[in-house]
DNA sequence: TTTCGCATGTAAACAGTTACATGATTAC
DNA sequence: GTAATCATGTAACTGTTTACATGCGAAA
């Protein structure tokens, strides 16, 4: 999915400026699910105007720097109905924390619990923000879906690391002994 | 983490080549954590062979094109753990599925049903490898901790989508109806 | 007979992030 | 005072993928 289409599906949502579009992918109900930087957004909006996919209008703003606001066109919409019609690309995951762990046997024992612990923890605060009324509006049932779909997974995750952090820390300082099952 | 620490740790575990460092990182346990293609892997093992962290012998094969194989050195393990001492970069995920999801309310019900079934499908083909009895060896503690968590994950989010199919499909079909919690 | 698996490697193309440039306001 | 938030944009750098180049043997 390019730049240019992460932008449309947000400013479908509603008028958005480049800073709001990658706040949305910081905090907004998109947070998890894809993430891009300024360096990609900026140019992508300046080809979408080009294109006539999105209207861009300058609004001066009273102390604070002046915003150019995206608003989506027919032409984007259907562009970005095209773009969600196409066949998804595989989802794309890669994480130092579980390369880590699989090595296991050469990191320090006192290093791998503080790892877990801070994983646990992190997945607990996200848990917690999107449990917070008003963290996002889920105002469609794509997005509620979307979003129940993480809670599910970063819970059981978040249980997997709790239940098995121990069995694991037994093991690796234990390295010759078995561990009962 | 670089190309070159992947590579270093896939040979730790026993020497390899290029093409079966490949391997690793689409059938091994290694999948799904971490993939790189050839275009990476190769210019890495240069790299590496040149610093002293791995030593390259090259093996005439029958009725197979020579291979290089590489082994670790004691070199190549210190800075393996060295890497692997370094605090992890964040998770990077990106899911053009979940993206398409997003926004279900412009997409046809039909071809919904028809993504979340494939992906359900695919996360059961995942399961059953898995659980294939010589998948892979899991030889350390840490690679089946991190296979078990994959197997944990991968269960929620399939029966998170078996579940909630039918309601994200009559939310979709009916958008002006409430539909009943 | 065509595709798949084995096997190595390079070059060009593409995508993405980081750092820089600029600057006012507000909260701690 | 210092850091964070608001706000846009470019340029350089880094990393990754794809396509190309080559070719045998085995299975479908």
């Amino acid at each position: 999915m390019d730049t240019k289409t992460l932008c449309l599906g947000i400013i479908s949502r509603g008028a958005a400026s480049g800073y709001e579009i990658k706040k949305a992918f910081e905090e907004g109900g998109m947070n998890h699910i894809y993430h891009t930087s300024y360096g990609s957004i900026y140019p992508a909006l300046t080809a979408l105007t080009r294109e006539g996919l999105v209207d861009c209008a300058e609004m001066a703003q009273e102390k604070r720097p002046d915003k150019k606001v995206y608003t989506i066109t027919a032409a984007g919409r259907a562009a970005l109905e095209n773009a969600l019609s196409m066949p998804p690309a595989d989802d794309k995951f890669r994480s130092d924390f579980l390369f880590i762990l699989f090595f296991a046997h050469f990191v320090p024992p006192a290093r791998i619990a503080m790892l877990i612990d801070q994983r646990i923890a992190w997945y607990e605060n996200c848990l917690a923000d999107m449990n917070t009324p008003g963290h996002c509006r889920h105002t469609t049932a794509g997005e509620t879906f979307v979003h129940n779909l993480g809670v599910a997974v970063y819970s059981s995750a978040a249980d997997y690391l709790k239940t098995n952090r121990q069995l694991l820390l037994d093991q690796i300082s234990h390295p010759d002994q078995q561990v009962a099952e």
